[in-house]
DNA sequence: TCTATAACTTTACACGCGATAAGTTTTTAT
DNA sequence: ATAAAAACTTATCGCGTGTAAAGTTATAGA
């Protein structure tokens, strides 16, 4: 039940009966003083409402306690879920999380890094646009300020990237599919946002081959990131049309594969593993919804506990040891197959 | 092109050739300066880096420009959507929003407030948790500074509140249900974490009785803000046990219609308006995710421009105009119904 | 051209803390 | 008990701004 609140550290330290400096090394570190110092200070902020100012702190430290955290959308609860993660480890390491979502615009992602500049983060963990992304700037601000990448990688920006295997994770969705029915077509859009769609585009490509079935792509329009929306769109003009060169689909993420399940609801095909269905449909990342559409998605899991786990540690250690590492650590997690109704 | 790095207001007002008292005016207001000098002094900004430290600046200012946004929970998209729209609005007045999420949790949520504190925010836009949240907690901060509630109401808490007209949507769906086929039963948690569930209670009753109508609830169980979870388990049992008073069920929220549409999908229930159909389901929120549910779900729209455009104008009201509203205003949107496949 | 006034300049201090140096006290190890 | 080490104290500076007072210059209106 603090009481009278006061001013400035001089006030509280006067109060603790302690000098100021001390009281100042205890905010920075309580272990750092000594353990009846430490009782007295915290007496008298049993008594007494007292923080000290951050801006003063952060005026003089030499490197802040800040750590940006971008994401490229945050009304995408894959990016909300994952964020979540990271932020839990930042506060646990003692760092000051800021979140920021770049909404899927290449504009503001620059000026999310702008006004992470003007906050001077001790490091900044960012999960770039992709394709969309001015990169020149990205990398001109990750060659001031720490940055470790995730999600999605882009060449030499940042000291570290932590992602998904999407060669081995597209393989073994694919390999899945072969195995229990239809070789699958690669639902994806034509000019995809995200280079994790371009890498799952190759590896499906070589999957297939090495399996020795014929790749078959049905590619289609829509800009943006609606993803669910392009996927129930286009998806009921391909089944409308009669595009679908085979009965199984692999999307090349779970909201496109969310947007066509409702396209084949509406259309009145039936979709999943049981008599009588017409269609399988696959997707990949176990967006949060994935368990809840109808039929259930069958995806792949990225491992996003590993990939957030790995992009703090990394920032942490690039913070606090100092410099920037020899080399960019570049790491592919592989994903886990969710089976489920869909396929 | 900016050239040379310039550490302080000194060194820039040094090269633009004004004085350094004028440069500070400048910043705070490029209008109060004449524009000779604002064009002197753009003029050195296009040739050197220079930006004023953050941190000094708040150290001396006697408010912020920061407004913090609590929302309950990112991980729901439709929270995720409210706090975009309002970050651009505070953005556009020239303010700096903060985003912070509490996780569907009150500590976190007090933790918020404290993380809020320590910024000395001019303005806080703060949705609680609800039932959960420390209103004893909320009140204080509040008291201390400017703060406005949206979406979920606590008696007293805030300047203001702005929200949605849960007794006026709730007889819009009500009604429309009533007209069109069975009246529905009530799905909800018997222990709902938000007042708006409470709300929706109560309205639904209120409307049924008006319609001459018996109402029916069906309360399950279930803690948190998995709702969809929650929806899916106790949906599989209530259909499985065939506790359904009526074929048609009006659920307390989207979130809990997805869980219950994907449970009726599984358990071989025909959800919809067409031939052949056992059931029909309705939601609250027209949540992101539910233009693609199968079928899509029926529900009602908030108005969240609304809400978040007025509760933005009322914070920055609050913060430049000094001091306390006289009486505090409560508003309430009304929704919209939005008819698709699911009833 | 003159005058009132708005806008500027210089000077100075305040803000609240981090950091450091030099001296003093307390604790730990022998 | 004693010396060394650790932790404290006082004193002082620096950080980069906001802000205010007092004096000076530019601008607008007559």
């Amino acid at each position: 039940m603090p009481g009278a609140k006061i001013k400035n550290m001089e006030g509280f330290a006067a109060v603790s009966g302690i000098s100021r400096p001390t009281v100042s090394k205890y905010f920075n570190d309580p272990g750092s003083v000594r353990k009846s110092t430490r009782i007295k200070i915290e007496a008298a902020l049993e008594r007494y409402d007292y923080r000290p100012n951050i801006y003063a702190i952060n005026q003089n430290r030499r490197r802040t306690k800040n750590i940006g955290l971008v994401v490229p959308n945050l009304t995408d609860p894959f990016f909300a879920a994952i964020a979540r993660t990271m932020e839990g480890l930042i506060l646990a390491a003692g760092y000051n999380p800021l979140l920021l979502s770049s909404h899927g615009g290449a504009e503001q992602e620059i000026s999310n890094l702008d006004s992470l500049r003007a906050i001077k983060p001790a490091g900044v963990l960012l999960a770039p646009l992709g394709r969309a992304s001015n990169s020149a700037l990205l990398a001109e601000f990750a060659d001031e300020i720490p940055t470790v990448l995730f999600d999605a990688n882009l060449e030499n920006v940042g000291e570290a990237f932590f992602g998904s295997d999407n060669a081995q994770s597209i393989d073994l969705i694919v390999q899945y599919l072969c195995r229990t029915g239809e070789p699958p077509a690669f639902f994806e859009m034509k000019n995809p946002v995200n280079p994790n769609a371009y890498r799952r585009r190759t590896a499906y490509t070589a999957s297939m081959e090495r399996l020795g079935q014929e790749p078959h792509f049905i590619r289609v329009n829509g800009e943006g990131w609606d993803f669910e929306e392009i996927g129930f769109r286009q998806g009921t003009r391909v089944i409308a049309e009669k595009l679908l060169p085979t009965n199984t689909v692999l999307c090349s993420n779970d909201r496109l594969a969310i947007g066509l399940l409702s396209a084949a609801f509406e259309s009145g095909a039936r979709v999943g593993l049981e008599e009588g269905c017409e269609l399988r449909i696959a997707g990949h990342d176990d967006h949060p919804f994935a368990r809840y559409t109808c039929p259930s998605l069958t995806t792949i899991s990225q491992d996003y506990a590993a990939i957030g786990a790995r992009s703090v540690e990394t920032i942490l250690a690039l913070i606090e040891e100092g410099k920037s590492a020899k080399e960019r650590e570049v790491t592919f997690f592989e994903g886990r197959l969710v089976m489920r109704g869909s396929a």
